[in-house]
DNA sequence: TTTATAACTGAACAAACGATCAGTTAAAAT
DNA sequence: ATTTTAACTGATCGTTTGTTCAGTTATAAA
């Protein structure tokens, strides 16, 4: 598997230098710039080094949005609603598939989206400068990721059903152990600069089989505390 | 334990109005203040609110650095080298107690410097710079604590040694998976917002239990492949 | 009290920044 | 071919930023 970023906008043509564009296709440009420009620099990244890259004026940026703010909303847009993918959601609950495969499925192409250049980037910087779509985006995962994951293993383990006791706090924060060990391969790749050891896939699969693993041992001694 | 009380800030002493201090004491104020300005508000914070924040004038601070990237400089050594326990390393190495013991005590301990305010965001905020301290860093914390814990958890298992066998990346990357989960929680109480659900020294103990039983499960596996 | 030292201030500069707008020109409509 | 539309430019403004420096004043030595 592979975490290159997709590239699908239209690339400036040397042959026919085509200047002007429609309106929602130079909209589409300047959102995807903005982008890995921010990615790369950080949200105080200045509109003219961003239009340079382009190959437009700066004051053009400013004819399509309406001040530097709105183009970061956009970005934020782009990068957490644009990139969610419900098929991940179906996955975890398909019990004609053994547990540990239905993990390391999700995981693997959860990190073809999460664990790219621009994803993990953006992700800190905008939580960083404080905005609250850090917040929601982690809430709504643990809700369509995480609490499923622990409802599985409950199933897998024999236990009793969320209904019959209510997951406990501790169950899933066991689950963010999965989140939190691929989230850290990403920024040693994309921010900290310290290359990955092995194979993606292998870490994942190791992940998993270290999480299922500890929640044999775990998780029955967590559902009788409290 | 808690990671409640270390956001620090330098509030101008009202009570003792000591307006002038010895070189070395108002060197010592800046350097301070500066680690909790930045951690707050990134390096693209303004030396002038800085200034306000400590009651003195702009042009102080550079009297006492020769510029920004001075200061910078000096946040980094206050963060990385100052806070760094020599008592770590010895811990891991005791033998005479129990591997579960020692890996829960380190990491306690090591959380209480690392799943701070100003660390977690100092260390972000430097790494999305491109700054290199953060690669040396965990160049150092991988020779330092993770290989020396695959090493302990080769002998707890009663596998060869390192010298028998040479260590496999996958047991350094199956070590890293526990800082990345600690480092995980200082992310989301410190930039992310999200509240940890559960006492941290729980989860930590758990973290440890997972791992111990995952390494049981895979360590074995991993040192017949290749 | 007087003098010497050095901690500190206030004003200013140049560069970089987001943002504005009157004017230009490529491309579609007639 | 001519007109109309709208994508785009170039110049400029006000603000913020790091940095400098001549001058001020608290503090300790004399």
């Amino acid at each position: 598997m592979s975490i290159e970023q997709t590239k699908t906008e239209v690339v400036p043509q040397e042959g026919q230098p085509r200047k002007r564009m429609k309106r929602e296709d130079r909209d589409r440009e300047i959102a995807k710039a903005a982008v890995a420009f921010f990615a790369e620099v950080g949200f105080d990244g200045d509109t003219r080094e961003l239009a340079r890259r382009l190959g437009v004026t700066q004051s053009l940026i400013f004819r399509y949005f309406p001040n530097k703010a709105a183009l970061i909303e956009r970005v934020y847009q782009e990068v957490y609603v644009g990139r969610w993918n419900p098929y991940w959601e179906t996955i975890i609950a398909d019990r004609s598939v053994p547990l540990q495969d239905r993990l390391v499925r999700l995981y693997k192409d959860y990190s073809r989206v999460s664990l790219t250049y621009d994803w993990v980037r953006i992700f800190m910087f905008s939580g960083l400068k404080g905005e609250d779509i850090n917040t929601r985006y982690l809430k709504f995962l643990r809700s369509r990721i995480l609490e499923p994951i622990a409802i599985e293993v409950r199933a897998e383990l024999g236990l009793p059903t969320p209904e019959e006791l209510p997951l406990k706090m501790s169950e899933i924060e066991l689950a963010w152990g999965i989140n939190s060990r691929i989230f850290y391969l990403g920024q040693r790749k994309w921010i900290f600069n310290v290359p990955l050891d092995i194979e993606l896939d292998q870490i994942i699969e190791h992940t998993i089989i270290t999480y299922l693993s500890g929640a044999k041992t775990v998780v029955p001694m967590l559902i009788k505390q409290d």
